[in-house]
DNA sequence: CTGAAAGCGCTTACAG
DNA sequence: CTGAAAGCGCTTACAG
C-alpha cells in the first residue's frame, strides 16, 4: 500500500502517560482531601471554585490522570450501546476503531446492537438497555431517524448521533459540516479550471446527501455556472449505483471534464465506467469522492476526495457519551452539544486541472 | 447508579455477563479461601488437583467471571503492543476491531507503533517497550521478519505472529492455511467447470503469496491440468499492480476463462480491466479473489473469495498473547502456540459457472 | 462546601 | 499446598 494507513490512537496522546501520581499526591500538594480531588475530577457541582482551582494547579503540575481501571472497578464499568444499522462497512469499522480506542481509554465498555430497518430500533434499543447499556451512540443512517432519537431521549437515554448533516437541537452530535465540505471540493475542481462539472448524488433518505447536492449546486450557481439536469445523476451510496450513474454522465454526446461523486464508492465506480470508455483518469476526466474511505487509496488513480475523520468522530463521541452518563448520573440535567469535527480536502492523482 | 439487572435470558455471550458473583462466592462454595480462587483463575501451579476441582466446579456453577476492571486495578493494566509496517488499511482496521474487541474484554490496553522498515523495526520495539508494552503482536508483513521475531525473544517478549503463511515453531502464531485456501478456491473453481485458469501472485515477500500461489499450481497440476507461463502474471497485493497483471493476462489471443488473483484488492482491479475490455463478469470471464477485505462487497459483481476471519484472528491473537504475559508473569516458560482459524469460501456474483 | 471512613473485587507479599 | 492480612486507586455513603 502507498500510504500508511492513519493510525488511530498511536499519535494522539500517549495511550495512557503511565503516570504513578495517584489521586492522593494531587489532594495531598492542593491541600485537601481526596474526596475534593475525586469531586473536582467528576464535575461535581459542590465545590468552590477557589478549591477547584487549587487542585486543577496541582493536577497539571503532577500530571495527574485518573486511574481508569481503579474507578472502573469502584463504580462498575460504563457501557457504551452502539446502534447500528448499513453504513458502510468501511465506515463501520473506521467508526469502531475510533470508538473502541476511546472506550479503552475511558475504562468503558462497547457494546453493539445491529438493527435491519426502523421497524425493529425500538426492539434493538430494549436490547441495548437489557445489555446495561448507559449511553448510546447512533451512526448514520438512523442518526436522521427522528423517531429514533425521539424514543431515547423519551427515556431518558444520554444520545450521541454521528455523522448525521441536520441534527436535531435536542440531541447530541457529533459530525463535519458537509456542505462546508462539499463547497469546498467544487471550489477546488473549479480552480483547477473545471467549467463543466457533474455530480452523482447520494441516497435521498441521508441528510448528508442532500447537504453535499445543495452546497454543489449552490457554488456553482454562485460562480455564474448553473447545473443542467443532465449533468446530475442520482445513486445510493453503493458502487453499483456509481457505476449506473457515471455511465448516464459519460455517455452524454458533450461529456463534462469533471464528475463529483457524494462519496468514495460512487467515485471509484465512475473511475471504472470511465475507463472501461478508454477515458484517462484524471486527463480525459477529472474524478472526486467524498469521505476517504479505504477505497479512496485502494483504486487507482488514487481519489481526489474530502476526508472525514471517521476514527476521530468515533473517539469523540464516546468521550462525549461517557461525559454525558456522569453528568447524568452526577444528577445534572444533560445539555445536548454538538461538535464540529474538521474536514480535510484530499488532493489526489484522481483530479488534476482542466485541459486548454 | 445502580445498573438495572440483567434479564436472565440472556443474548449470546454478552460482553460480560454482568454477574454479581464474585471471588469470595466461589470460594465460600468451594470451601476454599480466596486466595486459592484466585490462584485456580490464574493457572497458577501451587493448586492441588482436587482443590482445583473444587474450585472450577463452583465457578461452573455460578457462573463466575472475573472482574477484569478489578484485577486491572490491583496488578496494572496489561499493555499489548501492535508493530504494524504497511498492511492494507482495511486489513488493518478489521484487524484492530477484533483486537480492540477483546483488549476491552480483556483489561487490556493497546498501544500502537508504526515502522516504515525492517531496518527501522529495532527502534519501534523499543519504543512499544518505553510505552510500557508487556507483550506484542506482529501481524503482516513484519510477522514474516525473522530478525524481528529474532530479536523480540531474545529480550523475553512475548510475542505473536498473526496471518504469517509460515510460522516460526519459535514465536506463536494465529493464522488461516493459506494454502489449504487457494486449494479451495481452485477447486471450487475447477468444479465449475474451469480448465483454463489463470493466477495473479502477490508480493514475493509475503509468506502467505507463496504458499497460495504453490496451492494453485499444485491443484490443478494433480487434475491433469499443468498451467502455461502466460496465465500467471506477478502482482504486489496492489489494486495499480492487480491492473497491470489483469490487462497482461486478459490480453492474451486466448483467453482465460477465469482469473484467481491472490487478494482481493487485485482482484477488483480484475474486474475494472474486464470491464474495460467490454467482457462481462462472470459471463465471460470469471473472477476470484482472497481476505474478503470490505472492498470484495464493494465492487460488482460482487466477489467470490475466501474469507480470513481478519478480526477473529485480532481476538484470538490478543487471547493468547494475554495469556503468555500472564503465563510469564506466573514464572511459566512460554510455549509458542499455533493457532490455526477457520477460512471459508464465499461464493458470490463474480464467478460462474464455465460456459459450454 | 469539605472530609474520615469503608469498601469495590481482586492480587501481592507474608506466613504456615 | 493453603490462608489471613493489607492494599491497588478510586468512589459511595455518611457526617459536619
Amino acid at each position: 500500500m502507498p500510504r500508511a494507513p492513519k493510525s488511530p490512537a498511536a499519535k494522539e496522546e500517549p495511550v495512557r502517560p503511565a503516570t504513578n501520581v495517584t489521586l492522593y499526591d494531587v489532594a495531598e500538594r492542593a491541600r485537601v482531601s481526596g474526596m475534593t480531588v475525586s469531586r473536582v475530577i467528576n464535575g461535581n457541582a459542590h465545590v468552590s471554585e477557589k478549591t477547584r482551582e487549587k487542585v486543577m494547579k496541582a493536577i497539571g503540575e503532577l500530571g495527574y490522570t485518573v486511574n481508569v481501571a481503579a474507578r472502573a472497578a469502584r463504580v462498575g464499568t460504563l457501557r457504551v450501546g452502539l446502534l447500528y444499522s448499513n453504513p458502510s462497512a468501511a465506515f463501520l469499522s473506521a467508526f469502531l476503531v475510533g470508538a473502541m480506542g476511546q472506550c479503552n481509554r475511558s475504562g468503558a465498555e462497547l457494546i453493539l446492537e445491529h438493527c435491519e430497518d426502523l421497524k425493529t430500533q425500538r426492539k434493538a434499543i430494549e436490547r441495548l438497555i437489557a445489555m446495561g447499556a448507559d449511553g448510546i451512540l447512533v451512526p448514520p443512517p438512523l442518526c436522521d431517524s427522528r423517531s429514533a432519537l425521539k424514543h431515547l431521549k423519551e427515556i431518558g437515554m444520554p444520545t450521541v448521533a454521528v455523522a448525521t448533516a441536520k441534527p436535531s437541537p435536542q440531541a447530541s452530535a457529533v459530525r463535519i459540516d458537509d456542505y462546508d465540505g462539499a463547497r469546498s471540493m467544487t471550489k477546488y475542481l473549479l480552480s483547477a479550471g473545471h467549467k463543466d462539472i457533474a455530480f452523482i448524488k447520494g441516497d435521498p433518505e441521508h441528510t448528508p446527501a442532500q447537504l453535499r447536492y445543495q452546497a454543489f449546486i449552490d457554488t456553482m450557481r454562485e460562480e455564474g455556472l448553473p447545473v443542467p439536469a443532465e449533468r446530475i445523476a442520482q445513486g445510493m451510496f453503493t458502487y453499483r449505483s456509481g457505476l449506473v450513474a457515471a455511465r448516464e454522465l459519460l455517455s452524454q454526446k458533450v461529456r463534462p471534464t469533471a464528475i463529483f461523486a457524494s462519496n468514495d464508492d460512487m467515485a471509484a465506480a465512475a473511475i471504472a465506467v470511465a475507463h472501461g470508455m478508454h477515458l484517462q483518469v484524471p486527463e480525459d476526466i477529472a474524478i472526486a469522492g467524498f469521505d476517504d474511505t479505504p477505497v479512496a487509496v485502494t483504486v487507482w488513480p488514487e481519489l481526489t476526495t474530502i476526508h472525514q475523520p471517521i476514527g476521530d468522530m468515533g473517539r469523540a463521541a464516546v468521550e462525549m457519551i461517557v461525559d454525558h452518563v456522569r453528568e447524568r448520573r452526577a444528577g445534572h440535567e444533560v445539555v445536548p452539544r454538538h461538535q464540529l469535527m474538521p474536514y480535510t480536502l484530499e488532493v489526489r492523482e484522481s483530479t488534476a486541472p482542466a485541459e486548454g
